[in-house]
DNA sequence: GACCGACTATTACATTTGTAAACAATCCAT
DNA sequence: ATGGATTGTTTACAAATGTAATAGTCGGTC
């Protein structure tokens, strides 16, 4: 996990199953993910394994299975996700983003307060 | 391209400067795209031959060359590629996703009260 | 009309991703 | 202790992606 690990979209799922959940087992996140997917068990497994060598994920034996943590905190491979997407899709720019998403996005009352709120803050500093 | 292509990051890039610069030619998007990457010229077509392929470009005889147009609008392909980066990294929610764009990013006065704007107009309607 | 240069088309090749089966190790129940 | 169930490991294989070299073609110049 030297460089930052590029996680694939169907990694994605699994590492949000994964740290919603852990400690947890592949049993587990093969239940969790079964709903949204069409993954075999062993599908699910190969991810898992493929997240463990890419250090995103570490286990510990418990008896004949193990038990996965993440390895990497969601905050900062949201970071680094976000980063990756805004720059390819949006030219960096992060007006435009937050334009297209407000738009698009069904937000509750208490949602829109936050955001409004929080532009407010940053308006009023700086 | 029936199914909505999917495009990769490098094709982000290339798709960007033909959307910008449309009706193009690929010595054109070289050079455009030259300062940001390490790409030989020879990449870049193979980029700008994969898009077509995948019906994201077309291109229409000029001479010797092409000029080459986008078949796909950027809109569409905006909204496509936002909508599965939401799904994978933010698992769906555009609350979060917007809250962390909010935070993490310099935003220009004007834009803020952009925001703001929207926000109120969507918060009253409703 | 032959050749050069620009441009497109074809081919190449390693890596990553999606998808999964086969094989091996381990635990539990009988 | 043994066999079946469970879980992890290895192997497989096609498609997509990143990166590019090479081969073919077309148009303009001498």
């Amino acid at each position: 996990m030297v460089d930052r690990p590029e996680i694939s979209t169907s990694e994605w799922q699994v590492m949000n199953a994964v740290w919603e959940n852990q400690p947890t087992t592949a049993s587990e996140i093969i239940k969790l993910l079964a709903t949204d997917n069409d993954w075999t068990p062993a599908t699910v497994r190969t991810f898992l394994h493929r997240l463990v060598k890419k250090g995103a994920l570490s286990f510990e034996k418990d008896g004949n299975r193990y038990l996965y943590r993440a390895a990497i905190t969601k905050s900062s491979t949201v970071k680094h996700a976000s980063r990756s997407f805004l720059s390819s899709v949006f030219a960096g720019e992060t007006g435009p983003l937050l334009t297209h998403f407000v738009k698009s996005s069904k937000l509750t009352p208490d949602q829109i307060q936050e955001l409004r709120d929080l532009l407010e803050e940053k308006d009023s500093k700086k």
